[in-house]
RNA sequence: GGACAGGUGGCCGAGCGGUUUAAGGCACACGCUUGGAAAGCGUGCGUGGUGUAACAGCCACCGCGGGUUCGAAUCCCGCCCUGUCCGCCA
């Protein structure tokens, strides 16, 4: 949500946002329509503080018994252009708040021009991508031939996109759940870890900004709830209609829950495995900070999820979306690509958004400022650390041996019992 | 699912048709006091909009929406939400 005075004050520098959007310049037409709605405003504002004024008369008047008719004729006589004036106000707001809520974030000014993910930027990679003395198979090929990746069975179940894990990879989810929790409550991590709700109502989805444009993007219950798509929604909305003191801040929530999106307008795309499910894992971060802060936070969130590929072990590549790929909420965005041997690509296993006050002006997220007066509106920031579903992928891919058994990174076998390696489909029963 | 109760500022809480300009308390800020602190005392302090160079001023807001009235936090209707008890249930 846009703050219409930031427009009239800056009505360039937002149509330069908007641009980087690839969207048209809009200011000249939502100052337009605002510079009627003030008009309404101060128009039926003025005939209110006169019925105010009389109706306060005719109190006076008829405790001393005096005649009141004439005053109340002089209100009756208000009546009719008061209720058009304030008809018309609140039709002009209305207006307004329907044009602004549905624009994007603007880019900040070191987010890439671009379109498309064709426009984004690489700023850093790490580690080296594996070499392999033999052809490496795809997570698919891996999890089918031990059984403990089942997606013929969830077919009949669910449907496309749902997989069954079991014994060994059951457990390496978990063991991967767990690590990045323990990794992210850390002291050096600084994250709460939260267990949220995963229904929540329009409210929550719409402070989030995913109301009311991504409503088909989301499952959604017959008595009105929805699916999180992502913790991002109820740990953001932890904040939602509060007035936070400046010393609470930053605050850092982190959640291990599923998230569940309908992939609406993903026909074809990634139907092969666990790339792209209806229902998948994610361990997501949450920081809620000043706006003078947000910026030195996105890089701090965006050097945690990192962290978490680095103890893996696992090679990864940081980009900068461009302003045409970002999501709407966003000023600015860091995804983080993982190298998937089996795709002989990177792909993305965390996205670290700093929305800045877009969802706190929508949900209502406020602090008061140690100095100054008044209130202002928090800055907000979300991140994967990480997708766990496609953090098991990663494991899978660049960590198979020949005879398709798969070795334990090191981080996680005290999370698998001390086990070291996955067995390999042979000699199983 | 059934019955009842209730939604007022950052929080608690009074008000139930007109000097409410929403009492009072807590929290917060500043000052006095103190060796320092606590307590105490004093002052300030809601949100949004409009307006202004900035103040001032003005309007709205007591869950949301409608209605009654000259006038609604207060009365009426609908909706949403919360709580309590009962039932069912992991």
């Amino acid at each position: 949500m846009h703050d219409i005075r930031f427009i009239r004050e800056n009505p360039e520098a937002f149509d330069a946002g908007l641009k980087k959007r690839n969207l048209a310049a809009l200011s000249a037409e939502l100052l337009e329509i605002d510079k009627r709605r003030r008009a309404a405003i101060s128009g039926s504002e003025g005939l209110q503080a006169r019925r105010k004024a009389l109706s306060q008369r005719v109190g006076i008047a008829k405790r001393k018994g005096e005649p009141a008719e004439a005053l109340m004729g002089e209100v009756a006589a208000l009546e009719e252009s008061l209720k058009k004036g304030e008809a018309e106000a609140a039709r002009l707001d209305e207006e307004l708040t329907h044009r602004l809520e549905v624009l994007p974030n603007l880019p900040f000014d070191d987010v890439p021009e671009g379109t498309d993910e064709h426009g984004n930027v690489e700023v850093r990679r790490h580690g080296n991508q594996r070499n392999f003395s033999f052809a490496p198979k795809d997570h698919v090929t891996l999890g089918e031939a031990t059984g403990e990746m089942d997606f013929a069975q969830a077919v009949k179940i669910s449907g496309a996109r749902f997989v069954f894990l079991k014994a060994h990879l059951a457990r390496l989810e978990r063991a991967l759940a767990q690590f990045m929790l323990d990794l992210h409550t850390s002291e050096e991590g600084g994250y709460t870890e939260v267990n949220p709700p995963l229904l929540v109502r329009d409210n929550a989805a719409y402070g989030v900004g995913q109301l009311p444009k991504f409503a088909e993007d989301m499952f959604h219950t017959d008595n009105g709830y929805w699916l999180v798509p992502t913790a991002e929604v109820p740990l953001t909305n932890l904040v939602n209609d509060t007035v936070l003191d400046e010393k609470e801040l930053p605050l850092r929530f982190t959640a291990f829950t599923p998230c569940f999106r309908s992939e609406a307008g993903a026909a074809g795309k990634d139907t092969r495995g666990m790339i792209r499910l209806h229902q998948f894992p994610k361990v997501e971060l949450v920081s809620i900070t000043t706006p003078e802060q947000s910026a030195a936070e996105h890089e701090r969130m965006t050097g945690r999820a990192e962290e978490v590929l680095k103890r893996l072990g696992l090679a990864f590549r940081t980009i900068v979306l461009c302003g045409g790929d970002m999501g709407p909420a966003s000023r600015k965005t860091y995804d983080i690509e993982v190298w998937l041997p089996g795709q002989n690509a990177y792909r993305e296993i965390s996205s670290c958004s700093n929305c800045g006050d877009y969802q706190a002006r929508r949900m209502g997220a406020r602090y008061r400022p140690r100095e100054g007066k008044g209130t202002r509106f928090v800055h907000t920031l979300n991140g994967s650390g990480l997708a766990v579903g496609r953090t098991l992928v990663a494991v899978l891919e660049n960590y198979q041996n020949e005879d398709g058994s798969v070795t334990v990174p090191e981080v996680l076998r005290p999370y698998m019992g001390g086990l070291v390696t996955i067995p390999a489909p042979a000699g199983r029963k």
